[in-house]
DNA sequence: CGTCTTATTGATGGACTTCAATCTAGGTGG
DNA sequence: CCACCTAGATTGAAGTCCATCAATAAGACG
């Protein structure tokens, strides 16, 4: 497939013209990865961010002993790793694949001239790093005031806004992550959502089936996320 | 006081030139400020971003029984609020004064033209993005895997690399704000942050006097910090 | 010197983690 | 086709950390 349609759906890159996606291309490096592998390890040195073009991946940061807290996980067509190579040059997280894909490799220097040039490119980076940033804040209040049951209903509620069929009020969403890799994204332990998922199912909110939900009350869950332990 | 100096203490304006200072001086609104005073709240509509000159603020989420988690607590030459007008147009966090002071505001639309005309200032914009990108990263991280004790060894190292002085290897600090503040950042409660204090008193890592530290084992403070409960 | 805010301390309960055992589903090979 | 294997998910029991409530103590300040 050619490049510049593939960068063309990404947010971050919306609004340029013809000229500025082919120079774009020109700096862009393919590549590929499996399932499991890793991108880059937190600490590592950052020589430019990506684009994701297909498979499924996740940015965590890992405790020393080895428990690990989901920041975000990344869907085709988002950038990630944008923050990278203008701190301290260093990544601050780590990046692996839960699916095989592809990805977009775009040099720091190469990238920096651009923007240089072109200042639709700064902007539009400046508008990506600030998204982060707002889904940042939102879950340090969470991790600070909300307790799993809500922090729960708010995942829900997300994923549902993204995926989802609806039907006389009833609600059906996928999780599309395993559980464990829900729990590393709540910041809580996989027992803990077991249980939490137990309780919203005792109390008539949702019915669950491996990974398909079924949202039987939005109401309550909706009282739920906002509700702050 | 000349507007273009005040300019210049900012991190975020390195690199201007004295036309560049001027262009920006020439947007900029003064806006002082009194203790206690709210300069903007979460979800306020977010014409600018601002610069502090004097005085100290703090930047915090408040949840909806009222209790607060600060995200940063911002000092004279640092900018705030930059995360803030190129999303969704609101502010993500409420800023209130803890001492009287001064802040520059820089409005969105003439600092977009600023940086259509010149890429320096979003370049700029671009790494104080990253560094508060970074800092959120770390703060998620903590809140996630740290207890309070090793969330409190990290502020106390922190602040000492900030402004200390040692002696034979004591080193001296000062907190800077008060110990309710210091909960509210740390996440948790103040009754909790006393007795973590009280517990690093009787392990003799540190002693405490009001808002004054002495550390006295630093290599200690240094595992509380690193060791993820 | 009283008043108001801030800090400390004790007691209690709740939420979550951890360890360990069991259960389930999906995939593989005999 | 089915038994088996393994990773993931669930459940139970025990313990820890922290929040909360309430009462006291200590500063700050007019």
């Amino acid at each position: 497939m050619e490049l510049v349609p593939l960068l063309k759906n990404s947010l971050l890159f919306s609004g340029l013209n013809d000229a500025d996606l082919a120079s774009l291309a020109a700096i862009t490096v393919r590549r590929s990865f499996a399932k499991g592998e890793t991108l880059f390890s937190e600490g590592d040195e950052a020589t430019g961010f990506y684009l994701l073009v297909s498979g499924h991946l996740k940015l965590c940061r890992v405790s020393s002993d080895g428990r690990e807290k989901v920041l975000h996980f990344v869907r085709p067509g988002e950038t990630f790793a944008e923050a990278a190579f203008f701190g301290d040059g260093r990544y601050p997280a780590e990046s692996r694949a839960l699916e095989a894909g592809e990805a977009l490799f775009l040099p720091r220097q190469g990238f920096m001239n651009l923007m240089e040039k072109n200042p639709q490119f700064a902007l539009n980076l400046v508008v990506s790093l600030s998204l982060s940033l707002r889904r940042f804040a939102r879950q340090i209040e969470e991790l600070t005031f909300a307790d799993v049951a809500s922090r729960l209903a708010s995942f829900l509620i997300k994923r549902a806004s993204e995926q989802s069929t609806s039907y006389n009020g009833i609600t059906y969403l996928e999780l599309g992550i395993k559980k464990g890799e829900l729990a590393a994204q709540l910041g809580t332990a996989g027992e803990t959502v077991s249980r939490t998922f137990r309780k919203l199912k005792e109390e008539g909110i949702i019915e669950l089936d491996g990974r398909k939900v079924t949202v039987l009350n939005m109401d309550r869950l909706q009282q739920l996320a906002t509700r702050q332990a």
